[in-house]
DNA sequence: AAGCAATTGAAAATGAATATCAAAAGCAGG
DNA sequence: CCTGCTTTTGATATTCATTTTCAATTGCTT
């Protein structure tokens, strides 16, 4: 699924008439190869440690194009970073946040996205994207 | 109920040993008159056309006091600035924004509510709060 | 009224994100 | 493989929301 992704960023690229890169390529394979989550900051450092030409203005601009592409999302969470995880096809899939620990378990409902469609549907609303967070305190962290 | 928040408030700076001041009240009484979703400066503004004396400093501080007491919830659209809300006992509205003229409809759903208590058991997790916002175009943007 | 700690306002500091711009790199057509 | 044109990049400066700092003020207790 990888190739998958590369091969819809590719798509994206020639359909705006951007150009082909070496840093949009190496870019797209550490976004690619993190798991949730990533911060521009967190992801630049990674990439930088192997590839120390790369700016982060790079990084925060080649981003912005996956979010276009279609294979990023942000996420806005309360440490004051936006972040990016992966739009996975079809699946979505949500947060609990541990306002204790940070920690952040994901789950996926149907019945909550149908009730989605549902309201967006009774306000003529078109769904792009949508984004469910729960916040509170983890099994461990309840103590 | 604005008497019933300010009590909440009152109780709230009681337990934590905080004074009563002019300030905190002015605020408060505007944060109350507010609708949905203010920014700080934009609290602010309206603050300092009555009271020139009040610091953006003491809305920003004060704002998190009011969260900490269970008055108001940060709300992260995605336009850079951090908005407060109203926290209603008991309910919880949610939000469909629309990408194309910023407007925010508000909803409320028990349904979802409930599958959220569930999922949030299922992982012993426990709920302070959460926040439910859908993207897309509203009817009018949509053409 | 006096003393002490919390609070405030102004200004400086921080920090994420964006804009600027000269140099470098991609992509034609010849 | 050059040539010329445009996009992209990296470094730097800039912006802007938010936080911190700190001296002065204020609230509260005795």
């Amino acid at each position: 699924m990888i190739l998958e992704k590369k091969k819809t960023f590719n798509n994206f690229a020639a359909s705006k008439g951007l150009r082909s890169t070496r840093q949009r390529d190496i870019i797209l394979d550490y976004f690619l190869a993190t798991r949730q989550h990533v911060s521009v900051e967190e992801l630049y450092l990674k990439i930088k440690s192997a590839h120390p030409g790369i700016g982060s203005a790079t990084v925060y601009r080649t981003l912005k194009l996956f979010v276009e592409a279609g294979l990023a999302r942000e996420v806005l969470l309360h440490d004051g970073q936006t972040r990016y995880e992966h739009v996975m096809a079809g699946e979505h899939h949500d947060h609990l946040v541990c306002t204790g620990c940070n920690a952040i378990i994901e789950f996926e409902n149907e019945t909550i996205e149908h009730l989605q469609d549902e309201i967006a549907a009774r306000h003529g609303f078109l769904i792009r994207n949508h984004k469910l967070e729960i916040y509170g305190l983890c099994a461990n962290c309840r103590g």
